[in-house]
DNA sequence: CAATGTGTTCAGTCAAGACTGAAATGTGTG
DNA sequence: CACACATTTCAGTCTTGACTGAACACATTG
């Protein structure tokens, strides 16, 4: 194994890492890692098995989990048995959205608490209304800055594509 | 078990789910559900175990992990040998520079892939720069809607306090 | 400085779930 | 349709780590 080779493994395993602490397991976060770091456009089954080490049937199950959360996507080419896998284009901008239905899962939380607090003085329910109003100011803002994005995307772009040469 | 108890208990057990999905400890996201929904401004150590039927040592090690993470803050109170809990004033707000640090995180393993590809051509470096591009976009927004959501709480604040009467 | 009330530590138990590998299933090709 | 190549499924193994409970440590009070 090569100097490069190495450095490739840490990678992978520092993105699985990363992915681990958001709860993911290890393997989908080396796919990802591999999916990031490869100089080709796709990765067959195959060759993420082999690159992983890791046996088929753990391929495939992170696959399937990879693809159910829309995070990488498998395309079949024609003239090819295998299966390759990418990671979804416009895999980013789509957090922000996502992140908007997180959002409303911890309003209802909260409104269920209140809820429950109805008949209490204000004072109890203040911890409460804190996290409503902060969620509702989240929720209010994530429109606003996936517009923001848009705008502000080709000047970033641009400047750390300068960064390159 | 009255009524209201069983949805106290199913408001705990929805907190901990969540917090789960975030990984932690399902004890974690209890204690942070019971001192959510509280009515008075503090639990004991005993009380804790006592509502959420677990032992002290699994209390004792759950909060000393959510003190490390600046979560909750242990009390204590001039003649009485307890210690009480809370979670932090603050908490929701501060969620914004925390977050700051794992983008960072990010873009410190973003740094490294580009390194390895540094003599590939710019196509198989795109997918890396994406994810640098956006990450940079989010950690020069969030001071921004820090300020924001400064400004904007009163206002909202106001609004929620309204809908209670 | 005991005695008593609290909290922490840690070894052991248990459950959850990640991963393997082989059998079953699917899929494209001659 | 049969063959070969690819992927999926699933039962079993193994690891991880959450939780318990009892022994230990600490602190407050008389």
């Amino acid at each position: 194994m090569n100097l490069d080779n190495k450095r490739l493994r840490r990678f992978i395993e520092n993105t699985a890492d990363l992915m681990e602490e958001q709860g993911f397991p290890r393997m989908a976060g080396r796919v990802i890692g591999a999916l990031m770091i490869c100089t080709s456009p796709h990765l067959s089954h195959e060759e993420l098995a082999e690159q992983l080490q890791a046996s088929k049937g753990s391929i495939s199950m992170t696959t399937q989990l990879l693809m159910r959360l829309s995070i990488v996507e498998r395309i079949s080419l024609p003239g090819h048995r295998r299966h390759y896998y990418r990671l979804r284009e416009q895999l980013w901008n789509d957090l922000l959205s996502t992140r908007s239905e997180h959002i409303l899962q911890h309003l209802s939380l909260v409104d269920d608490g209140l809820a429950l607090l109805k008949t209490e003085p204000i004072e109890a329910k203040m911890r409460l209304i804190e996290l409503q109003v902060f969620s509702d100011f989240i929720l209010e803002s994530l429109p606003e800055m996936a517009k923001r994005w848009e705008q502000r995307r080709p000047e970033l772009m641009k400047k750390r594509l300068a960064q390159l040469s």
